[in-house]
DNA sequence: ACCCCAGGTGACAACGTTGTCCAGCGGCTA
DNA sequence: TAGCCGCTGGACAACGTTGTCACCTGGGGT
């Protein structure tokens, strides 16, 4: 009896067309079209009847047809490395806030950190003809985008530069973080500072270890080969290179966690110490204050990133045609305790 | 002279047709068809050809067309609150994971609990055809959705049912476990107890006050009106509601907070206290056991969740009659001491 | 009375792909 | 040598929409 959607002619699963609602309305096509799409030339009598017969029939236009007819999609990727990570929760609010602005939808899948994951989604996402992609890379060589961008897909990479390929690029500044962060250490005393962080070929990870090794030169200290160890974010992984560094016979009296989950991973390590060890985090997590003692990190603002990317990416779609920019976003020291605590008697 | 991307008859942002790659490999536009899809019935060396005019030509298939073609889009929606909120983090991970696992992408968006911007979204994706929806809705009437669905559009609702219409829908016991919550504070003496939660309008918000009452009237204890206190979740509203409570003649000894969020801003509430008051929250949180006290929590499963209506909606795109299903995930109180503590002395 | 104009309307092609169907061609058997 | 079969390859229509252009109708100016 509910025969709304199954008029007499349609199978079930088949949706009206703009056909449809012209043969119900007694209109020829192009008016419905006109119609649906607002456009003026329609007399009020003939646009009521259109619209009824739109309500009548439950029809929505197919935007399947509409992007091949028109060529532009209105809609945008987001490629990042997990959804489910905080730091890119905000990330991609922004985007999609600046996205739904311009009236654009957002399309996204995690790479999980793997390159040929980053490749193929951001290729399935061309296949579908977005109208620009914001990636936050994986891989280290995007020469498969070339042809992408070269049709005018507007691209902008964030948090990590593009590998062998110009391109719009958002980053943190993930040295002068660091380097901050390690001063900070410095100036209260430390001297033995461990660095924990992300995999090396992540170019984030690469930088911070520069930041690190920079502020520990300039205040003329050497570095351990001990005191640093990148890998993998996973908890077994850090806990295991922090109890070395700890356990060590001149165990480190400070630690920098080259990010988020490793900071996180870190504090419950330190939880079980009986020495006071300080601890800084890259990037902040919610909390970090109320933790004990609570984190000091170098707070990375990822909504301006998320910001910052979109508006550049919609830059380039309204027709800017200057060369690829390079946006560095400053980060910010809060210090809230834990590099102070106890400063090394060392 | 990097004329890859503009072979001579092109325009700049004009893409290769298939049409484009047959005349240059000099083949049929439906071998060239062939060979993109992997379709059996082409030999080796006309393969070979053809695919050199793919590399050639930078081409790439134009997914719209092949969908206005073919009807199903492989790609499924999912409607959410805010992409910045950890619960949903773990949630559109899960979604995606199976929806990978199936050959389809995710598009999604946030209705920021507003119900006008949730049909609008979802509409929208509509219109874009997507396989199926994934809606934690945000308004309490979807018949807007009835031709949709009717359409073939598998719909699943998630944390929060469906109004005025029969879908799939995937929710977690808010009742039991506020009641587990509730129960687990009376168990450790407390007989003032304040219940702070989510907007009334919101169905989990309803459930999770109804579980407190329950346990309440269980106990065959009366609930003061000033000890609950429903409204958004900002931290100023929910600042200002547990102060009330705390500075009543008769304080509340123990606060259930009924989200993520309340609970957050609750902990910080208390750090400011003297006097100890219980906490327990509904939903758990990265770090609820570093903070001190340790925070009791009931947990929901948010990827079980995600995992869960994917699968539903899966398994209806695959053909499923069945009538609509209703699952319910079960909670689990994690004790952590937040309840203990300090037993009240009233 | 005629012409012209403007505004409303519709016929038709095109977007790029896939499904259907038929043609050509080589090798095999009778 | 004729006939048949199987396999490869291509022509063509269709998917649902929008842009182009032409048609029609009625009203106003000459």
């Amino acid at each position: 009896m509910t025969d709304t959607a199954r008029g007499s002619s349609r199978r079930y699963g088949t949706r009206p067309t703009m056909k449809d609602v012209a043969a119900r309305a007694g209109v020829g096509l192009k008016t419905v079209s006109r119609v649906v799409n607002g456009e003026p030339g329609v007399t009020p009598d003939t646009e009521r009847r259109v619209q009824e017969a739109i309500t009548a029939l439950g029809f929505r236009r197919n935007d399947s047809a509409r992007i091949l007819r028109k060529g532009r999609t209105a809609s945008i990727g987001l490629v990042l490395e997990d959804l489910a990570d905080p730091f890119y929760g905000p990330l991609s609010r922004a985007v999609e806030e600046v996205a739904r602005h311009h009236g654009a939808l957002l399309i996204n899948g995690s790479s999980a950190e793997d390159p040929a994951r980053e490749q193929e989604l951001v290729l399935a996402l061309c296949a579908r003809r977005v109208d620009g992609l914001v990636v936050i890379p994986a891989g280290d060589d995007h020469r498969y985008l070339a042809p992408e961008i070269a049709a005018g897909v507007a691209t902008v990479f964030v948090d990590r530069p593009a590998g062998r390929i110009e391109a719009d690029t958002v980053l943190s500044d993930s040295f002068g973080g660091s380097r901050d962060a390690v001063a900070h250490l410095l100036a209260h005393g430390h001297r033995r500072i461990g660095f924990i962080g992300d995999q090396p070929r992540i170019h984030t990870a690469k930088e911070r270890l520069r930041g690190y090794r920079t502020a520990m030169a300039a205040a003329g200290l050497p570095v351990d080969d001990a005191w640093v160890s990148l890998g993998t974010t996973e908890p077994e992984r850090v806990h295991t290179a922090a109890r070395a560094m700890l356990d060590a016979p001149e165990p480190v009296t400070a630690l920098f966690a080259g990010n988020n989950r490793v900071t996180v991973t870190l504090v419950r390590v330190l939880r079980q110490c009986t020495a006071p060890v300080a601890l800084v985090g890259f990037d902040d997590f919610e909390l970090a204050d109320l933790v004990s003692p609570a984190v000091t990190v170098v707070a990375q603002d990822a909504a301006r990133m998320g910001r910052t990317a979109a508006g550049l990416l919609f830059r380039r779609l309204e027709g800017a045609d200057e060369p690829p920019r390079r946006e560095e976003i400053p980060t910010r020291l809060i210090a809230r305790g834990s590099g102070e605590i106890r400063p090394a008697h060392d």
